[in-house]
RNA sequence: GCGGACGUGGCGAAACUGGUAGACGCGACGGACUUAAAAUCCGUUUCCCCUGGAGUGCGGGUUCGACCCCCGCCGUCCGCACCA
C-alpha cells in the first residue's frame, strides 16, 4: 500500500483537466438546455505574491463552481487582474522598474501560483485591466456616459492624499485616512471629473431590497452610506435692510434643509457653514468673519478635533424672518458644526429637539422652546435641560400645529411652506458624486481632449484607446503624465485645432466596476457584447471581502445601472448573490528586541534553557502576539509553495475550508493543516486498501453503510447550498470514522459508498477525488460526473433512539420504529424500566410525543 | 453618540423552523507498534462534592421543553460619525 503522494498526483490531474479542456466555458449553444451559473471571486491586485490568505477566497469560489458544474449547470468561472494602481507606480519610483514591466511580471508569477491551486478556472478569458484592449473599452463607455451627462467636471473641495499625491473619493477615506496609504487626508480645492452616482441614489437604495442573497450587513452599510433622508428645503428671507456686501442680489435669503419641519416654531437661530458662500461674501469686508471661517476650516481638518469640538459660532448681525410669522426674527450665525457639503450648508437651530443646537444655544444663551411634548408629559412640567428631546410626542407651542403628531405636523408644515412658495419637501442624501480623477500615471487615461475653442471634448471611438505613453519619468513628484513632453499635445477631435489631453487617470475602482461584464465576452469589439451579457449576467455568486461593502460593490451597482441606461446590459444589479468571506489569520511573533518574525523563523523547543517558542538560530525566546490578518508588515504570512510542498494543495484547500464558518476568519495553524493532511491520507488508505478486484462480500453492516452514505449526500449538499463548508468538511471526517468502523461490508455497497464519497469531496479536494475515482475504477474523470443524488428512502433509519424526559430532564432512552404513532411510543415509554424508576411516586399528567424526536413526560 | 453583529469545553467550532448541548477538528492524557523516536493505529477528554448534580456571558420571563423566543444588564467586534 503506497502512501498518497500529492507531488505526483496533483500535477498529474491538473494536466489531465487542462488537456481535456475541462474548464473551458461552453457557449449557450454548446450548453444545450443546461442553465447557466456565473461564479466570480473578486479579482486580485497583482501585488507580486499570493499568500495562503488569498487562497481561501479563490478556493471557496472554486468549491461553488465545481459543485454547480457537477449539478449540471453551464458554469462561467473566470479570472483576471485588477492591475492598475499605486503599488506599481511606487515600485517604479523606488526601484526604477516600469509599472508595466512590474505589473505583467507579477501577473505571470501569480498566475503560476493560482494555477497550482487546482482551480476550475477558464483561463482563456483572462485579462488585466491595464491591457489597452480592456481600458480602451472602458474609455468607450466612459465617453458615452459623458455625452449622457453622467460624467462632469467641476471645482470641488476634495480629499487629498499627501502620500500618494492624489485625490480620493469619499468612500476611499477611512477614519480620515487614505484607504491604501493610511495618510491623513487633507482638503483641497481642485477641478475634477465626477460620475453622477447621486442620480441613482434612490435606485441604489431601493435596489437593495431585491438583493435577497446578499448579507444584511452589507445592504445596511450601503443604505447608511447613501443616507437618504426626507425633509424640507426652504428659504429664510432677510429681515430689514441687507448689508452692503450682499447688495449684488445673489443672496435672496438663506436656504436651509431640515428633517424636522414640525419643530419650526422652536427655532432660535439660523446657522450657516463657515465655507458657505454667504459667509465668504461677508468675510470679504469683515476680517473677523474671514478669520473665524478660517479657524473653522483648520479645526475641521483633523478627525480628533471633531470628536470633542466645542460648538462655536459668530453672530453676523444679520437677521431673518420666520416663514410662519414675519414678526419672529432669528439671528444668523456662522457655526463650526455646520457642514457645507450636506443639505444646503445652512440650518435652522431648534435647541429643544437637537443636541447640537442645544449645546450651541446654552453656550450663547439663546432661547430654548420645547415644541414637542413627550406622551406622558404636560406643558407645565416639561422642560429641556442639557439633553435635547428627540423622542415621540405631540406638538406644542406651535399655533396651528399644536396637538398634531410629529408626522402630521411635518406634513402640515411642508404643505404650508410649499403653498407659500417658500420651499418644498425634498430628499437629501449623504452620498456624494464619485470623484474619479487621479493625478497618477498607472491608470486608465481619461479620454478627453481640452481645446481652447471647444472646451473639453470626448475622444471619439475610432481614436480609442487613448494608450498610456510608456516613455515617462518618475523622477519628479506629481503626475508623470503631466510632465510627459509629447503625449499630452494632440489635436482637438472636434475642430482639429491644437488640444491637450487630460492627464488625470481614472480611479482604479472604475476598472473593477464592470470587469464582470467584460468576462462574458472578453474579446468583444464593443465594451460589452449584449447577447453574451444577457446570457451570463447577473453574476450568480460573487465572493469577496467585506471591506468592499461600500467601495467596489457600490460603484459596480451604479455602473451597471448607468450601462443599463445606455442599453449595454439588461440587468439592474450586477451580483445576484454575494458572499463575504473571512480572512486567514495567523499568530504574530516578535523577537526579544522587537523585530517581527515570520512563522518560519520560529520553532518550538522543549529542551535547553528556554522551553517554548524560540527564534531559530538565535535561540532567544519569542513573544507571541495577537492573531491577525496575514500581512507583509507583521511577517505572519504563510507561503503557499511551502505548504504545497509539504502537504499538497488539497490539504491546504481542505484546511482553509474547515474549522471556521466561511464568513468568519480562520486561524492558520500548522497543526490544523496536519489534520487536513491526515484526512487526505486516511481517505487514500481506505480507497487504496479496498482494491476493487479483491472486493469481498457485503455483510450485515452494508445496510448501515448505505444509509450513512446517503445521509452524507444530504449533509454535503446542504452544506454546499448554504455556504457551510466547515460543516460539510466535518461530515466528511465523520463519514470516514464510520466507514472504518463498518469494516465488515467489503462488497459492492462499499465500492458504491467510496465512489459517492469521492464525488462529494471533489469540490473540496479535487485532485484526491480524481485519484480515488481512478483507483475505484470509475469511468472518465470525477470532475465530469454528476453530483450524487440524494434518495431519502435510502437514508432513512428503521428504528430510532428517542430520548425520554421527565419534567424536562433527560432520564432515559428508548428504541422505537421510525415514524411510530404516538400511542405506540407512549406504550413503549411507559413500559420502560428506567422510565418507571424515575416516575416512582409520581402521577403522569401528560405525555408529549414529538414524532421521531423526543418524548417528555409531565408528572407530579 | 447612532446603527448592526456576536458571546457555547483548554482552543476553532456544531446543534435543521424551540426537541438528546458540545458533531468534527486541534490540543492534552492513556495505550498498541518500535531498541528508540517520528509517523500510524486504538481509547479517554464540558465541569463538579460523580448510583447524582450543574452547565451555552449575567439576571429575569414565556414553554411540557430554551444556545434558539421576550425583557433588562455586562462584554467583544464591525460600520457610520457635528448628516440638520
Amino acid at each position: 500500500m503506497a502512501r498518497y503522494n500529492p507531488k505526483v498526483e496533483e500535477p498529474r490531474w491538473r494536466a489531465a483537466w487542462r488537456e481535456a479542456q475541462t474548464f473551458l466555458t461552453r457557449t449557450p449553444a454548446e450548453a444545450g438546455g443546461r442553465p447557466k451559473y456565473y461564479v466570480l471571486e473578486m479579482f486580485p491586485y497583482p501585488s507580486g505574491k499570493l499568500h495562503i490568505g488569498h487562497a481561501r477566497n479563490y478556493v471557496m469560489g472554486d468549491v461553488v463552481a465545481r459543485y454547480k458544474r457537477a449539478q449540471g449547470f453551464n458554469v462561467l468561472h473566470p479570472m483576471g487582474w485588477d492591475a492598475f494602481g499605486m503599488p506599481a507606480e511606487n515600485a517604479a519610483i523606488q526601484g526604477g522598474v516600469h509599472p508595466k514591466t512590474w505589473t505583467y511580471a507579477n501577473i505571470a508569477a501569480m498566475r503560476g501560483q493560482l494555477e497550482q491551486f487546482g482551480l476550475s478556472i477558464d483561463w482563456s478569458r483572462e485579462f488585466a485591466t491595464c491591457d489597452p484592449a480592456y481600458y480602451g473599452q472602458q474609455q468607450a463607455w466612459f465617453t458615452r456616459l459623458y455625452r449622457r451627462g453622467l460624467v462632469y467636471r467641476r471645482q470641488a473641495t476634495v480629499n487629498w492624499d499627501p502620500v500618494d499625491n492624489t485625490v480620493l473619493a469619499n468612500e476611499q477615506v477611512i477614519d480620515g485616512r487614505g484607504w491604501r496609504s493610511g495618510a491623513l487626508v487633507e482638503k483641497k480645492k481642485l477641478t475634477q471629473w465626477f460620475l453622477r452616482i447621486t442620480t441613482y441614489a434612490d435606485e441604489l437604495i431601493d435596489g437593495l431590497k431585491t438583493l435577497d442573497r446578499w448579507p444584511d450587513k452589507v445592504r445596511l452599510m450601503q443604505e447608511n452610506w447613501i443616507g437618504r433622508s426626507r425633509g424640507l428645503r426652504f428659504t429664510f428671507a432677510f429681515a430689514g435692510e441687507r448689508p452692503k456686501a450682499l447688495e449684488s442680489g445673489v443672496f435672496d435669503g438663506i436656504e436651509v434643509y431640515t428633517t424636522r419641519p414640525d419643530t419650526l416654531f422652536g427655532a432660535s437661530f439660523v446657522g450657516i457653514a463657515a465655507d458657505h458662500p454667504l459667509a465668504e461674501a461677508l468675510g470679504r469686508d469683515r476680517p473677523e468673519i474671514a478669520a473665524f471661517a478660517e479657524a473653522c476650516r483648520r479645526g475641521a481638518a483633523t478627525e480628533a478635533e471633531i470628536e470633542t469640538a466645542e460648538k462655536k459660532g459668530l453672530f453676523t448681525g444679520l437677521e431673518v424672518v420666520h416663514p410662519f410669522d414675519p414678526a419672529i426674527r432669528l439671528p444668523v450665525v456662522i457655526a463650526n458644526f455646520i457642514l457645507m457639503d450636506y443639505g444646503t450648508g445652512a440650518i435652522f437651530g431648534c435647541p429643544a429637539h437637537d443636541q447640537r443646537d442645544l449645546d450651541f444655544a446654552r453656550k450663547y444663551d439663546l432661547p430654548v422652546l420645547p415644541v414637542v411634548l413627550p406622551p406622558d408629559a404636560t406643558a407645565a412640567d416639561f422642560h429641556v435641560g442639557t439633553e435635547a428631546y428627540t423622542g415621540p410626542g405631540r406638538i406644542n407651542n406651535s399655533r396651528f400645529l399644536d396637538g398634531l403628531s410629529i408626522e402630521a405636523a411635518k406634513a402640515e408644515a411642508i404643505a404650508r411652506i410649499e403653498a407659500a412658495g417658500q420651499g418644498q419637501g425634498s430628499t437629501v442624501y449623504r452620498l456624494r458624486d464619485w470623484g474619479v480623477s487621479r493625478q497618477r500615471y498607472w491608470g486608465c487615461p481619461i479620454p478627453i481632449v481640452h481645446c481652447a475653442q471647444c472646451g473639453p471634448v470626448a475622444v471619439p471611438d475610432d481614436q480609442l484607446p487613448v494608450v498610456l505613453p510608456e516613455d515617462v519619468s518618475f523622477d519628479l513628484p506629481g503626475n508623470p503624465l503631466a510632465h510627459q513632453p509629447t503625449w499630452k499635445l494632440t489635436t482637438c477631435p472636434s475642430c482639429g485645432g491644437p488640444g491637450e489631453r487630460e492627464t488625470d487617470t481614472l480611479d482604479t475602482f472604475m476598472d473593477s466596476s464592470w470587469y464582470f461584464a467584460r468576462f462574458t465576452d472578453p474579446t468583444s469589439p464593443t465594451p460589452i457584447d449584449r447577447a453574451a451579457a444577457d446570457y451570463w449576467l447577473a453574476v450568480d455568486q460573487y465572493i469577496g471581502g467585506v471591506e468592499h461593502a461600500v467601495l467596489h460593490l457600490l460603484y459596480a451597482r451604479f455602473v451597471t445601472r448607468a450601462l443599463r441606461d445606455e442599453g449595454m446590459v439588461g440587468v439592474d444589479e450586477p451580483f445576484a448573490g454575494l458572499f463575504t468571506q473571512g480572512m486567514v489569520t495567523h499568530e504574530t511573533y516578535r523577537s526579544e528586541d522587537g523585530r517581527w518574525l515570520s512563522p518560519g523563523e520560529v520553532d518550538y523547543r522543549t529542551e535547553g534553557r528556554h522551553s517554548g517558542l524560540v527564534e531559530i538560530g538565535a535561540g532567544q525566546p519569542v513573544h507571541v502576539g495577537g492573531v491577525e490578518k496575514m500581512s507583509k508588515s507583521k511577517k505572519n504570512v504563510v507561503a503557499p509553495e511551502d505548504i504545497f510542498d509539504q502537504y499538497g494543495v488539497d490539504a491546504a484547500r481542505l484546511f482553509v475550508l474547515s474549522d471556521s464558518p466561511p464568513e468568519r476568519d480562520v486561524q492558520w495553524t500548522s497543526s490544523g493543516v496536519e489534520g487536513a493532511w491526515r484526512f487526505v491520507n486516511r481517505v487514500w488508505a481506505e480507497v487504496d486498501g479496498f482494491a476493487p478486484a479483491a472486493a469481498g462480500r457485503d455483510d450485515g453492516q452494508a445496510e448501515e453503510l448505505l444509509r450513512t452514505t446517503h445521509k452524507l449526500v444530504k449533509a454535503a449538499t446542504e452544506g454546499l447550498e448554504h455556504f457551510r463548508f466547515n460543516s460539510a468538511v466535518a461530515q466528511f471526517y465523520a463519514f470516514l470514522n464510520i466507514l472504518k468502523r463498518l469494516d465488515g461490508a467489503q462488497g459492492p455497497t462499499r465500492l458504491q459508498a467510496l465512489k459517492t464519497f469521492a464525488l462529494l469531496i471533489a469540490p473540496f479536494v479535487p485532485h484526491l477525488a480524481e485519484a480515488c475515482w481512478e483507483r475505484l475504477g470509475g469511468e472518465g474523470m470525477a470532475v465530469d460526473q454528476p453530483w450524487p443524488a440524494f434518495e431519502p428512502a435510502l437514508a432513512a433509519d428503521d428504528e430510532l433512539t428517542l430520548p425520554v424526559q421527565v419534567n424536562g430532564k433527560r432520564r432515559a432512552e428508548i428504541r422505537a420504529p421510525a415514524g411510530a404513532a404516538e400511542d405506540e411510543v407512549r406504550r413503549i415509554v411507559l413500559d420502560d424500566a428506567d422510565v418507571a424508576r424515575h416516575l416512582e411516586g409520581l402521577a403522569v399528567r401528560k405525555v408529549i410525543v414529538v414524532r421521531d424526536r423526543i418524548v417528555n413526560i409531565v408528572a407530579a
